[in-house]
DNA sequence: ACCCTTGGATTAGTTTTCCTGATCCACCCT
DNA sequence: AGGGTGGATCAGGAAAACTAATCCAAGGGT
């Protein structure tokens, strides 16, 4: 088990696949002495000749033959394993949820691309997998601050906090059959981001209101669909403050209870990554650079309770 | 698809592997600074870190762990391969088919192995596959002289002549119903080497016998079983007289027509092998030393005809 | 038959890479 | 606090790889 010079590996796989030295040469960049001595060396140290030469070019023996595929797939997997690795070095993976991801991140991304056009990103939206941030995959993921069961080595730096209040379109606010008292709720459908309700559960935790429980209503695959819902009247959504701002601003929906508002218990929406992740330079950018915009967000919703 | 330096590569599998670059150092037999540049240079042109470096000693980042297991697989290919070149250069590979194996090839092998131990014989008893003797499997073969088909690449070099005769167990040619004159051959079981038959049908053309074919008789799986069957009284075989020499000089087969003996038409048995081969040393010492043994067959088979 | 081109082999001398050995540093363990 | 372990670093020297020039053998073209 002992390993032929790997760099006169090299030049007999270089030469073996353009069927000449001087061609191979071309490829590494040295000139054909070196290849020809090269593959002596491998000769050399395997014992049998690799090449049998004729005046005009070489042309492989049976043992060249064999040892030629095997070099070929090796060093292409590990120049594909080199790339994998390079791309880390300059692509910043991000994960991120839905909802956050198209109402938040992405209308900002465009701006943090222009500032850093060094850094590559690379977004993926979509829930964390069963086993959560993979470190291996993303650099960095948008989630909750709190969450069971999380790695210990996976650190969270919070960046805006979750507030809670039912919104609806306008339309529901207004005319006979009103929305304006806690109970009214019952006549209206209520729509929840996931099929464990937690959305309402944890708005009717903090503001009981009689006989009504988070059992009814519809469920959407995640917040952006159930707040689009609401906006074309299918129903009464927990509205994320943060999230549906613009909705608001514009008129598209409203608070039925202004100020009824409550925090999630899984904390203030998150950057996360594994330990180490923190002191890549490109990451640090990332995190400052989106810190950053939270905070405006973050003292919007300080004004707020 | 540019490649990183292998020597690098090459550390850096072996401290990884390792857990430690002293480790690693010791397997590569170089001091633990080497092993630490090595993998520093890795680094700047992968552009990620691959270990974390702790005080005890280091532990691999979620990049290192990647890269890992391609080069420990790339790296044991290589050596794999490089291996089963450097048997090449020790190991004659030989194929023998059985019956010149069995009675003449193992019983001289001995001595040849005497003489060269630095040659590692490999052999193989068995007929050449349907392609014939490959190059890349074996370095000489024994054959015949003449095959349609085969390879003008493979260069023979003739042994000793194939001489034919009917042979049969002494007791068939005393007493009454004898084994005198070729007609008696209609009375006797005619046993074979081959299917086809070739070996009967070639002395009959030669030495024709009034309403005798060669249609008729048992098949046996070579010519070892065929003559060890007309020796055990089964019938009579078309004895190749240098393959059965010890039993007629031990009286376990007789010759009952002396006179006719034929030649095959394939020509001499003959040690085979592509035209390069030749060229290699333990062939060379391999095929002059049988060539000295075959001599003495050779020239015996010259007093017979 | 001649020359010319092509492609590899060889070699002396230089450049580059690699390694050593010493020293330094950080941390763990007692 | 101090000894021990494991890695980082650096200057100097050994080893390797490379270049450039030259040589050589075999086709191909005229």
């Amino acid at each position: 088990m002992k390993l032929p010079p790997l760099n006169a590996l090299k030049a007999f796989e270089a030469a073996a696949r353009h069927g000449g030295f001087i061609a191979a040469a071309d490829e590494l960049c040295v000139t054909r002495g070196a290849v020809s001595r090269h593959v002596k060396t491998l000769e050399a140290h395997v014992g049998v000749p690799l090449f049998r030469r004729h005046a005009r070019g070489v042309e492989l023996t049976e043992a060249g033959r064999e040892l030629l595929p095997v070099l070929t797939n090796a060093f292409g997997q590990i120049a594909e394993a080199a790339d994998r690795l390079s791309e880390r070095a300059t692509d910043l993976r991000i994960i991120c949820p839905p909802a956050t991801s198209i109402r938040w991140l992405i209308p900002r991304l465009e701006a943090f691309r222009a500032e850093h056009p060094e850094i590559r990103l690379r977004l993926t939206t979509d829930f964390h997998g069963g086993d959560g941030y993979v470190p291996a995959e993303y650099d960095v993921g948008f989630s909750f601050e709190f969450w069971p069961g999380r790695h210990p080595e996976i650190e969270n730096r919070p960046l805006f906090p979750i507030l809670l209040s039912p919104a609806c379109a306008p339309a529901m606010t207004e005319g006979e059959k009103t929305l304006s008292r806690p109970q009214d709720l019952a006549r209206f459908k209520l729509l929840h981001e996931t099929a464990d309700r937690t959305d309402w559960r944890t708005w009717l935790d903090a503001f009981p209101a009689d006989g009504l429980t988070a059992a009814s209503g519809d469920v959407f695959p995640n917040l952006d669909m159930a707040t689009r819902a609401a906006v074309i009247g299918a129903g009464v959504v927990m509205g994320d403050l943060v999230l549906c701002r613009e909705e608001l601003e514009r008129g598209l929906l409203r608070l039925p209870f202004p100020d009824r508002i409550c925090r999630s218990p899984n904390g203030d929406i998150s950057l996360i990554a594994h330990r180490d992740k923190w002191d890549d330079p490109k990451v640090r950018v990332f995190s400052d650079w989106i810190h950053a915009a939270a905070a405006v967000d973050r003292k919007r919703c300080a004004s707020l309770l």
